[in-house]
DNA sequence: GCCGTTTTCGGCCCGACTGTTTTCAGTCG
């Protein structure tokens, strides 16, 4: 499957026409057809073979031709033109925040910027300062830019960790200054896994003041602007916050406009102007009479466009405005679905609490049971358990079921993909377990077709029904294994083997395309396990759901929404 | 370069903030 690599390399294109100054909605049209094949479930190369590339929403002619041309010979003759022109080195220069691609051409034209030490170079002896359109504000702003790039304090986090910081913040503008409603919005509401920015939407009648105390709270570390209605700071964790206050007759366009995406928005407003109508982030208004017809919640912005409310997960402009449009948009997954956590460990291997501990976490969040998922035999480092360990843990299990009735705790199994492919026991010895999950946690630098083969292996075992982390990713610490997906899907729909959505927040592994594709292609299901190691992370449960929402799921595709009586039939069924 | 229940040509989302200007361009989301 090529299409990452074909929808960066229409990204580059873009960058560099734009530096070229190609017609701007060219550009758009480039990013528009790099975006769309990001999102494509089936093998762009797939497409093409059958000649259907331009039955695809933002792919024509010429973007299907330059497709071919990549497919074919590994080069886009429009992008090798253009690079004879414009030097690929800006495009590095145009990542710097301040520096759009009209400033780069200049600092190109006039001082003969290329390189992004050049740049520094020429800041430093302050020439850059007697530009045209430049002053000394911006020479030192691109210093900083500089600075911040090459610290690497610009790349994206976990939603785990943006999340609690978001909500600390709400917590305490609602306690210190006159908010009237607030809500976080941007990529942390859609539920993104990992988010570039915190955006936050209130509204007050004195928006000063907020704005003020916004500014002077602990977390802020540099103001990068502030308003009358837009505030954005820094947090001491290098992360950009944008505060944003609005009337309250326009909360529901607010909010609609802040969640985005960028995308859904610009589809929102394309069919607001259909229907001679004006959607910003004040309200919906009416082009004739400049009239506002609605802006209060976001409901009545979705209706008046007539189409159904999309959740914020699903505002990702791949589908789902159509489907609304038809009023089909599908009731997807909610954490309150989830009736028990099938991946966590305990005392028993490496987890900080008892199972007892778990168990009344479990009540707390109003499960019905709990599938302790220990890890095995071969994990040395986590405390791996033999199988008489296994049968000891069963027999406490069975005190605590007697104990916590009608709650129900089952026996499970985090077993070890091992480089042979492999695992811990032999299938006698898995007989004992409720459901043993599988996954891989060593030799993952192996060969894709080594790595695929050996969870191939793992799929035939007729006693594993789970894949737990299928891709190995840690977000903000490693890539994905290398592991030919379409044929782990494709031998798993034959077994009816489960893949986990992992919700940890640093793995949250499927990912969101990953299990839509193993929905749509393979028609397989999921589990969301937490794989928590302590109580407290047992509340992840929400950012593995969230994935499970961006991607379309619904209460079915998951197993651990079946009450206790259907999930106990559903461990019986091997 | 894409797209079409008002269009196959002429459109293509919209506003805030900054720094540079002296009414606005550039950048960002």
């Amino acid at each position: 499957m090529r299409n990452k690599e074909l929808a960066d390399k229409l990204h580059e294109l873009a960058e560099i026409a734009e530096l070229a100054n190609e017609n701007p909605f060219k550009i758009r049209a480039y990013l528009e057809a790099a975006r769309v094949i990001e999102n494509l479930t089936t093998p762009i190369e797939e497409i093409a073979s059958k000649g259907k590339l331009e039955e695809i929403r933002g792919i024509g002619k010429g973007i299907a031709e330059k497709i071919n041309q990549y497919l074919q010979k590994g080069k886009i003759d429009k992008l090798e033109e253009l690079k004879k022109k414009i030097p690929e080195t800006l495009i590095e220069i145009e990542k710097i925040p301040g520096l759009g691609a009209k400033r780069v051409k200049a600092l190109y034209k006039d001082l003969h910027i290329q390189t992004v030490d050049d740049l520094k170079k020429a800041a430093e002896e302050c020439k850059i300062r007697y530009l045209e359109g430049f002053g000394e504000k911006t020479e030192q702003k691109i210093l900083e830019g500089i600075k911040a790039m090459r610290d690497k304090k610009v790349d994206r986090v976990s939603i785990g960790i943006a999340m609690p910081i978001a909500e600390s913040i709400v917590d305490s503008l609602k306690v210190h200054s006159p908010i009237d409603k607030i809500l976080i919005c941007g990529s942390i509401r859609r539920m993104k896994d990992t988010i570039g920015d915190i955006d936050i939407l209130v509204t007050s009648k004195e928006p000063l003041k907020i704005m003020d105390y916004f500014s002077s709270l602990d977390v802020v570390k540099v103001i990068i602007a502030k308003g009358d209605t837009k505030t954005s700071i820094i947090t001491k964790e290098n992360l950009q916050v944008d505060l944003r206050v609005v009337e309250p007759s326009s909360f529901g366009a607010a909010i609609q406009y802040f969640t985005g995406s960028k995308q859904h928005n610009v589809h929102m407003r394309e069919l607001a102007i259909k229907r001679n109508l004006k959607l910003n982030e004040y309200g919906m208004f009416d082009l004739d009479t400049n009239k506002k017809v609605a802006g209060g919640t976001e409901e009545e912005i979705y209706d008046l466009l007539g189409i159904q409310w999309v959740p914020p997960e699903m505002r990702e402009d791949t589908g789902e405005i159509e489907l609304a449009l038809k009023r089909k948009i599908p009731k997807i997954v909610e954490l309150e679905d989830i009736k028990g956590d099938v991946h966590i460990h305990s005392t028993y291997s490496d987890g900080r609490d008892s199972i007892e501990e778990l168990i009344k976490q479990s009540i707390k969040m109003s499960y019905e049971y709990l599938v302790i998922t220990d890890h095995a035999r071969a994990l040395g480092v986590a405390g791996g358990l033999s199988i008489e360990k296994y049968l000891e843990e069963r027999k406490g299990i069975d005190e605590l079921n007697k104990k916590y009735k009608p709650f129900k705790v089952f026996l499970g199994t985090e077993l070890n993909i091992l480089t042979n492919g492999e695992i811990d026991f032999n299938d006698d010895d898995l007989k004992i377990f409720d459901i043993c999950l599988a996954g891989i946690h060593t030799g993952m630098g192996q060969k894709k077709e080594q790595i695929t083969q050996r969870i191939v292996n793992a799929l035939k075992n007729k006693y594993i029904r789970v894949i737990v982390h299928p891709t190995g990713r840690i977000i903000g610490g490693r890539d994905e294994y290398k592991i030919d997906v379409d044929a782990v899907f494709s031998e798993a729909k034959s077994h009816g083997t489960i893949f986990e959505i992992n919700a940890s927040f640093e793995r949250l592994d499927l990912n969101e395309v990953n299990a839509r594709k193993a929905k749509d292609n393979f028609g397989l299901r999921f589990e969301i396990g937490t794989d928590a190691h302590s109580t407290d992370s047992m509340t992840n449960m929400r950012y593995g759901v969230g994935v499970a929402r961006r991607a379309w799921l619904v209460k079915e595709d998951v197993i651990n929404t079946m009450n206790l009586k259907d999930f106990e039939k559903f461990l019986k069924l091997k």
